[in-house]
RNA sequence: GGUCGCAUAGCUCAGCUGGGAGAGCAUCUGCCUUACAAGCAGGGGGUCAUAGGUUCGAGCCCUAUUGCGACCACCA
């Protein structure tokens, strides 16, 4: 046995150290052992310079939990790592540093931008790998990936150049959403919706060769310069008589056409919208619809264009303020009022969302969805929680063409060759050296890169090695088990997994789906850097280590729904923490002799027939094994259907109440009374029940229960990680002894009670008499604990209660009667006042069931089984009543 | 506007297919009992949001209402 653990808990003292012993013996790598069912987890590729947050913390604890608890079971484990090039937010930030500089990207020109970003995601990509390190994760570091190495940039291409070569990839010219701010295209999944306050601006146009006006309303009156048309509802008796004629554009004195359509709502505004094909969605579609002219306002950098040369190169808002003084002057402006709207904002960086018309390059996504959806709906893949299908759904089936072009130069290039003589697309993996159509050989690749979620969601295959699928990994491994991510990712990346996923491999990527929620602020608010209520897991983790950050995590949650952090968890969880540690002190001090324990194993437990021999244990032993056993399948299933917070919880209250309060403290007994026979029991049980109670905990709490594991007697040489997850011999069943301790125990809670309530010092003791016709036999077998436990100087076990003083302490439980001479301690009033207390709460015992009973529709209709279990609380109660009446009858 | 979720002890949350309301923290009382005062023992505290319904029986199932939250769509 090691002698390091005299100290106090200090997971600094081993949890770094224990994790280079993990990796260097390359205990995380999968077995490869053919005979083994596999199990494969995909990490969620972090973005390569990020950092570990909350929301990482968690999603990483629940698949170490579900990879450890699997290689346990004895699964071909494989957990794979890596990381996301994460194309925007990492050109954004090298753009910025250049710019510190004094340098734009395009001072530098791509090749050389590229190496730069390349250094600096070398200098910045190893942080998160070492804070997951610190956590815990036990994923197989030498199969790490990375979204733009060879192979995964090779899956890229094959994917680009299949699709387009079966039409689903098409390059066209839409209304798309540009960031002004990244100055890129991203598409519908990126952009997200905001309320702001603004203003809605009432302008009139007036109708051609009439003295009448149309009145428009705007939230944006810079767009107006483009308007080509007016439209109201086909349906709005108001302007039926408009319809079809023109009006004049104010400031551009133009005439423009006043059209019916019915995307128009009547309730808002005034009925009549302007509109600006070039600068809007739904304008765009109408003006696809009615072949209006499009055109833009603003230039390619978001400001003002030619239009009116008075306000060429203004600031979109600026120009804003000067339109709408134009207008009040030319009497145009009738009204300015205030409104609240909701304005898409690029998730990225937060900036206003421009809608701009434009050609890119796009995924055909209609036929893709469906079958994504149907493998959902179909049940080949599940969700859980199953209530986040819905989001997925909701999502595919409504899905529009996906943007896949990006205006960046960190990522895949695409994959498009362009003859500048005959205008031919060639698309292939490799540069071509010839147009495939009129073998020129001036050709040019496209500027663009691809959206980093086109690389993620290969992810399950590409870093298997497709799309070479003869290779051993891609054979065992893929389609991978369960994917755990956030909900909040479902539509980026869960869904676009499942399309390309069964596109190119016929094969659903994943069989489950675990989502979880978000990590909250105490508050329920989400955590943000704006807010600075951020909590870093890396501090946690510093302060009180990895177990405890994990155990904090996850206790009290429910899968899916978000997680309220509090910091007084941290102090639960250093506290459970801290009891292993001195339980584990405390069987470490006290045990006997190694090679006599696993001696007394041998002699006493039968291998083939998963029984041990008579007399080999005592009847608190065989509690302690069949609770232990009841443990061991529940935790087995709740971690098998993903309930891992009722696991841990679970495991927390066995560990504190019954293994340490109640089967420790039974323990006491034999390992203080001098006999060794008795001291050599008690400690194999005790390491033995402590030995699976580590295991069953491991996964959850890695490092602290290796650390103890390694003290505990060594049967063999395998490190805890490697240890086989604990069985459950069916054979090995006892409850009858449980039931005999857990009697044993009320009387002992009984005792407990009436002291604490006479406030009798634990040093004055008593006299245990037992009255009972039917445990005599159970109570003699367990006559130490009861007097240790029940503070006695004796156990008395008689049939009948001659003998007994009369103003003995009472406690009446089912069976057994127990009395304490206190010789004139007791206050005869407050014992009476105890005895009618008790008889009260019986009293209302027997009501209850008595009323059931005489319920001829609850006798008649519920399960017999449920009868009988109220007719024997019944005749129980009414014992018990008989009982404390006798006793205050006696006391008075 | 559409969809989904949540409402249980002072706080944070569990509660499996309907069969006597649980945990942690906080609080109160008594204990430095040879693993642990980061502890031990005991106690108090809940018309399970509201109103109906189904059922012998509802925290759990159904309907409506209220409050909160999320996602999607988006109104110029």
């Amino acid at each position: 046995m090691n002698n390091d653990m005299n100290d106090k808990y200090n997971p600094k003292d081993f949890e770094e150290e224990i994790y280079k012993q993990w990796e260097e013996s390359k205990v995380f790598k999968p077995s490869m052992d053919k005979t083994k069912e596999n199990y494969c987890i995909m990490m969620p590729p972090p973005n390569v310079t990020g950092k570990l947050h909350m929301g990482h913390a968690l999603d990483y604890t629940l698949q170490d939990i579900l990879i450890r608890f699997k290689r346990m079971q004895g699964f071909n484990t494989l957990w794979l790592p890596g990381t996301d090039h994460a194309s925007i937010s990492t050109e954004m930030k090298v753009v910025e540093k250049l710019k510190s500089e004094g340098k734009t990207k395009q001072d530098l020109g791509r090749d050389k931008f590229l190496e730069e970003t390349w250094e600096w995601t070398r200098l910045y990509g190893g942080t998160i790998e070492e804070q997951q390190r610190r956590l815990g994760c036990s994923c197989d570091w030498d199969r790490k990936r990375f979204t733009l190495d060879e192979g995964l940039s090779d899956a890229v291409l094959e994917q680009f150049v299949n699709l387009y070569k079966k039409g689903l990839i098409y390059k066209g010219t839409r209304m798309i959403n540009y960031c002004p701010n990244c100055k890129t295209t991203i598409s519908d999944a990126e952009v997200e919706y905001k309320e702001e306050p603004g203003h809605l601006w009432h302008i009139r146009y007036k109708i051609k060769d009439e003295d009448k006006y149309i009145i428009v309303a705007t939230t944006r009156p810079e767009t107006m310069l483009g308007d080509t048309a007016v439209a109201v509802h086909p349906d709005d008796e108001r302007y039926q008589d408009l319809i079809g004629k023109t009006c004049i554009l104010p400031i551009m004195n133009k005439e423009i056409p006043i059209i019916a359509d019915d995307f128009v709502d009547k309730e808002f505004g005034t009925g009549c919208v302007k509109i600006t094909p070039a600068h809007d969605m739904n304008d765009y579609q109408a003006g696809l619809r009615h072949n209006l002219e499009i055109i833009e306002v603003f230039d390619e950098d978001n400001k003002m264009g030619n239009l009116v040369p008075e306000y060429k190169g203004m600031d979109l808002l600026e120009a804003r303020k000067h339109i709408v003084e134009k207008l009040k002057q030319l009497g145009s402006l009738l009204k300015e009022e205030e409104h609240v709207h909701n304005v898409a904002k690029c998730e990225r960086c937060k900036n206003t969302i421009e809608p701009k018309v434009s050609e890119q390059w796009f995924v055909s996504m209609k036929e893709l969805a469906k079958r994504a959806a149907d493998s959902v709906r179909n049940g080949e893949v599940r969700f859980v929680p199953k209530k986040y299908e819905k989001q997925y759904f909701n999502w595919l089936d409504n899905i529009q063409d996906w943007c896949i072009s990006r205006q960046l130069w960190w990522g895949h290039q695409i994959p498009a060759y362009y003859c500048d003589d005959c205008g031919h697309i060639n698309v292939e993996k490799t540069t071509p050296k010839k147009c495939e159509k009129c073998g020129s050989s001036n050709i040019h690749q496209d500027e663009d890169t691809l959206d980093t979620w086109f690389s993620s969601a290969l992810w399950p295959f590409s870093t298997l090695g497709w799309p070479k699928t003869q290779t051993q990994d891609y054979l065992t491994f893929y389609p991978t088990n369960v994917l755990v991510t956030g909900f909040d990712i479902i539509t980026f990346w869960v869904s676009r997994m499942m399309t390309q996923g069964l596109e190119f491999t016929n094969i659903p990527p994943f069989k489950d789906v675990l989502i979880h929620g978000m990590v909250r602020d105490s508050q329920g608010r989400k955590m943000s850097k704006t807010l600075g209520n951020g909590i870093d897991p890396n501090d946690i983790i510093e302060e009180y280590g990895a177990d405890i950050l994990r155990f904090s995590l996850l206790s009290g949650t429910t899968m899916g729904n978000d997680i309220k952090y509090m910091p007084e968890k941290l102090e639960q969880a250093s506290n459970f923490a801290n009891k292993i540690w001195n339980a584990a002190k405390f069987i470490k001090m006290n045990l006997a002799k190694e090679d006599e324990i696993i001696k007394f194993h041998k002699e006493n437990f039968n291998e083939e027939t998963k029984q041990y021999n008579d007399g080999a244990l005592r009847t608190e032993d065989k509690w302690m094994i069949n609770k232990l056993n009841k443990l061991i399948a529940g935790i087995t299933r709740n971690i098998e259907e993903y309930d891992l917070g009722i696991a841990i919880d679970k495991l927390y209250n066995f560990i504190w109440s019954e293994f340490c309060d109640w089967y420790i403290e039974m323990a006491k007994v034999r390992l203080y009374n001098g006999n060794e026979n008795d001291k050599l029991q008690v400690s194999y049980v005790l390491d033995y029940t402590f030995r699976n109670l580590l295991k069953l905990l491991h996964p959850f709490m890695p490092f602290v229960t290796t650390k103890i594991y390694r003290n505990l007697v060594k049967y063999d040489d395998k490190d805890l990680i490697l240890t086989k997850w604990p069985e459950t011999p069916e054979k090995l069943q006892f409850n009858k002894e449980e039931e005999t301790v857990e009697k044993i125990k009320e009387i002992i809670v009984g005792i407990r009670n009436v002291r604490n309530n006479m406030n009798i010092h634990p040093t004055k003791k008593t006299k245990l008499i037992l009255v009972t016709n039917k445990y005599e036999e159970e109570l003699k077998q367990t006559e130490g604990i009861l007097l240790k436990l029940g503070f006695g100087t004796e156990v008395i076990i008689q049939n009948s209660k001659t003998g007994i003083p009369e103003d003995a302490i009472s406690v009446i439980a089912d069976g057994i009667e127990l009395y304490m001479p206190l010789e004139g301690l007791v206050d005869k009033k407050e014992e009476l006042n105890r005895l009618e207390g008790e008889k009260a709460k019986l009293e209302a015992e027997v009501a209850r069931a008595e009323k059931m009973l005489s319920n001829p529709g609850f006798v008649n209709k519920a399960p017999e089984s449920k009868v009988n279990e109220e007719k024997e609380k019944l005749k129980k109660y009414k014992d018990m009543l008989l009982k404390v009446e006798e006793n205050i009858s006696k006391m008075k």
